[in-house]
DNA sequence: CGGTATCCAGGAAGATACTG
DNA sequence: CAGTATCTTCCTGGATACCG
């Protein structure tokens, strides 16, 4: 996604920010990382609330194919999916958690921020 | 803290987390933020490599508008724009480098993880 | 230099319906 | 229960051209 080119370089640890943020960047795959303990499909979507189906699978699809959850069925009828946090999806909530710290300790400020610039902007309109 | 589970919602902190993820999750403004020091325009756009006119004034933009960067226009000619991290800004740097570390380490066994996972969907198909 | 304005393609995500 | 298939809408992001 980075390429390299005509000699500057962005810090090292662009490249792995990028792919981990477009991995965990979207719209779900974060609450499904919080969502600890092994959980079966229904039980993930009851927990998630908003949730489609759709975007669920997807959501999993994904976090499996990036080795960070296992994705268990039981040949049973009616069918049985458990989904659980590998030792990789595990590790990743840590750093997610920090973000999650730095979210609730600044948010305020940053919709107070929003307030600010938005009515600085009406003002250039009436001017 | 972040673990509350008892089945029904979402722990409230996750608010939190989706819109800091929806700030910072998109293709470009991690870029930004890493890119310290007081900055004009088409330094960053040099720096960031890849990034059109458009995409940096938007990221610009809209980490200016939550009060992450400061933009400084001097009324000068040419003229001369200066972007710099704001405190809050600076410190949302902590938790996002957190995250870069956790990306350098374990991106490889993403890597294998997809690869693996796509095999077995080939393998699938050719039963 | 530091932007805006406009157009366009592609993917993300929701709603809905159907299936083993 | 745990999905797939399909359709549609919205938004992101890239390309291009022009402006103060």
């Amino acid at each position: 996604m980075l390429e390299r080119r005509n000699g500057i370089d962005l810090p090292s640890d662009c490249q792995g920010s990028g792919a981990v943020l477009a991995r965990i960047g979207d719209k779900w795959s974060v609450l499904v990382l919080l969502a600890d303990g092994p959980m079966r499909f229904n039980e993930l979507k009851r927990k998630i609330a908003g949730i489609s189906q759709r975007m669920l699978t997807r959501t999993l699809r994904g976090l499996e194919r990036d080795g960070l959850v296992t994705r268990t069925v039981y040949g049973t009828i009616p069918p049985r999916v458990d989904y659980a946090l590998t030792c990789l999806g595990h590790s990743l909530r840590t750093p997610v958690e920090a973000l999650g710290l730095w979210a609730i300790a600044h948010l305020p400020a940053i919709e107070q921020a929003r307030q600010a610039f938005d009515l600085r902007g009406k003002k250039e309109l009436g001017a």
